[in-house]
This record gives C-alpha cells, sequence and structure tokens, in this order.
DNA sequence: TCGATGATGTCAGAATGTGACATCACCGAG
DNA sequence: CTCGGTGATGTCACATTCTGACATCATCGA
C-alpha cells in the first residue's frame, strides 16, 4: 500500500489547521486543504466525517486514553478528584508534545462558534469517559461527575490563562498550579 | 406591509422545530421548512442566518432581558448567586410559556452534535451576559463569573431532570428545587 | 398622487458532504 | 511465479446549505 505518500491523515490535519490560522477557518474551502496535503476533496472526507472534524483529530483515541489514565488513578488509590486532573494532567502532557499544534489551535477555535461548539461537545465527551471510568472503579456517580466537571473547569482555565500570557510557562505548568488551586479551595 | 401573512419568523422557527422532531433534524431539508411555512427558501436565510439558528430563536432579545433580570435583582439587594439565580428561573419561565416548543426543542437538540454544540455556545453567551450584568452593578469580576456559571449548572441539572421525569411538575418548579439545593451547600 | 420602504420572490453560483464505481500497488495462497 | 483479494485513492454526479444581485409590489407618508 505503499502508492501513495503515507499519513495522509496527518497532513490533511496539518494543513487545515494551518491554513485556518493562516487564511481563517471559513474562508478555507477543504479543496485547498486537500490540495496542500497531496490529495482529494473526496480523500479528505474519507478520513474525516466533516471540515471540522480535521481540527480535532484523534478524538475517540484520547477518550479511551484519557479513560485508562483516571482508571490507573483511581486503582493506585487517588482520590476521585485526583484521578480526574490526572487525566487532565495527561491531556496537558499530550498538548504539550505538539506545542506549536496546540498554539495554533487554541487561537483558531475559539474565534469560529462552530469550532467553539464542537470543543465544547469534545469536552463534554471527555468528562463522561473520565467520570464513566471513575464510576467503574467505585465512585459514586455523582461525586464521579462532580470530579470530571471540575477538572475540565481547570483545564478551560489554565488553557485560557496559557493562552493569554504564555510567559515561557508550559501548558503543563500551567494547569498543575491550577490544579493546585481548585485543590486549595 | 400586509401582503403576506404576517409572522413568516415565527412560522419558520416552528415549522422547524416540528418537522425536525418529526423526522429528524439533519433529514429536514431548508426548503420543507420555507415550504411548510408558506415562503421561500430563500426567504429562510432572511430570517435566520443559518438553519440551526431556527432552533434556536431569539437569541439576542434574550440575552438582553436576562441581563436585566440579573441586574435587577443585583439592585434589589440580592447576592450575586442570588441574581445568577433569578436570571435561571426568569429562562424556566419563558420556557414555561410554551411547554410544548420546551419539550420539542429537549427532545431534539441533545440528539444532534451540531445542535447540542449550539446550545452549549448559547449557555456560554448567557453566562457572559448574566456574569457581565453582575460586574456593572460592583459585583468582582471573579464572584460575578462563578454566580454565573454556577446558575448555568442549576439550569442544566434542572433541565435534564425535567425531562427524564416530568411528572406533572412544571419546569419553574424543578429549577427552584435545584436552586434550592445549590443554596444548601 | 407618487416615490420610498420593506418584505418577499427569482436566479445563479460557490462550498459542503455523500453515493457509486474505477483504478492500481501490495500481499498472501496456490 | 501468478493471480485474485484488499485497501487507499481517484473520478463523477448530485443533493443540500448558504450568499449575492436584482425584481416585484402592497403599503405608508409627503
Amino acid at each position: 500500500m505503499g502508492r501513495w505518500e503515507p499519513n495522509a491523515r496527518g497532513r490533511l490535519a496539518r494543513a487545515a489547521l494551518v491554513l485556518s490560522a493562516e487564511h481563517g477557518y471559513e474562508s478555507t474551502t477543504v479543496a485547498e486543504i486537500a490540495a496542500a496535503a497531496g490529495v482529494t476533496e473526496r480523500t479528505f472526507y474519507r478520513h474525516f466525517p466533516d471540515k471540522a472534524d480535521a481540527l480535532f483529530p484523534d478524538h475517540d483515541a484520547l477518550l479511551g486514553r484519557l479513560a485508562d489514565v483516571a482508571r490507573q488513578a483511581a486503582v493506585d488509590g487517588a482520590s476521585a478528584l485526583d484521578a480526574a486532573l490526572a487525566a487532565v494532567g495527561d491531556l496537558a502532557t499530550m498538548a504539550a508534545a505538539e506545542p506549536e499544534r496546540a498554539a495554533l489551535s487554541a487561537r483558531v477555535v475559539p474565534t469560529v462558534p462552530a469550532l467553539a461548539g464542537r470543543e465544547l461537545v469534545r469536552q463534554r465527551a471527555i468528562a463522561d469517559a473520565v467520570s464513566g471510568a471513575l464510576a467503574e472503579r467505585g465512585v459514586r456517580t455523582r461525586e464521579a461527575r462532580l470530579a470530571a466537571e471540575t477538572a475540565l473547569g481547570v483545564w478551560r482555565v489554565a488553557v485560557a490563562e496559557w493562552v493569554e500570557a504564555p510567559e515561557g510557562r508550559t501548558l503543563p505548568e500551567v494547569v498543575a498550579a491550577a490544579a493546585e488551586a481548585v485543590r486549595a479551595l
């Protein structure tokens, strides 16, 4: 299967993000994204169900991974809140592995209502995955949901802070600081 | 200006909701909605910027009204949280004025990702409007935001509960009960 | 009476998203 | 080695969403 350049999906996701940051999400067409990635428009839709999805790749794998992290933390004896915060910390670590991508995404997404909505739905899915994992480990439903909601709140606050003033701090550091502040409540 | 049936906008919004509840949002076309309302597809787009917006009519007026309610409550000496809860109570009252509409909407919106995202963005806008109104009345930014966030949390919980088990209770009643529970924390 | 106004209709077209079918390098069975 | 299966891609056609430009025409005010 080496007839074409490998990793078409990755090239598409990257092109979608870079072009959207450059000319705006709504005025970059799927045809342009596909051309930049060296494939056809039709191929774009084989990798992503719609244009917005290219800005949120790996969604499903992410849910599984975060659930695993929360589950493992719970097994290791962490409290519900700490386990949920561990998952959010992992999210920060992943973002930090591609800082450029994270920065572009954080700059583009909030400015486009359609993408902002998608991001909120994504966070809701993450909260459900994490609270579900905690519930599996015996945490009561209400407590699990509250822990997940609180952790996601920490994530939102930390990202906002990091975007406004990067100041050399890494995202995981900001997340850790915000988590500390929440624990202090 | 009485050349056509009045209130085309209202007929469009209603048709959009009813048809979406009947055949699903994604499989009802704008052309069908327009036809049901007795106007042209083009006219639909003169009243709503896009198809999803017809499911969330009166958005802007709503923001102003809720901000007014919160502001007035604050003037009357209510705490930040109580003022924000007053706004959410008003939201419930408005929904109760059209219970059929509210029920259909609550059934359709969560099942369609695009609409769920729009609803979350809408709630974010409400939170901003309410916290902005409180800030105007001298409430500190952080406290205003927390009050608004908490009140919207009450709204989400109450709506979920009401949809799952209407049991003859009205939405304002459920909201009031949830608000009571939050105050008890 | 008559021109301005404003809501609507008509038409053309770009962009999103989907179904159906064709192509062709690779891989494993024989 | 060859040959058919597999999987990722290309090509074509089309429904649907949304926008721009211009036309129509009842009502209102000068």
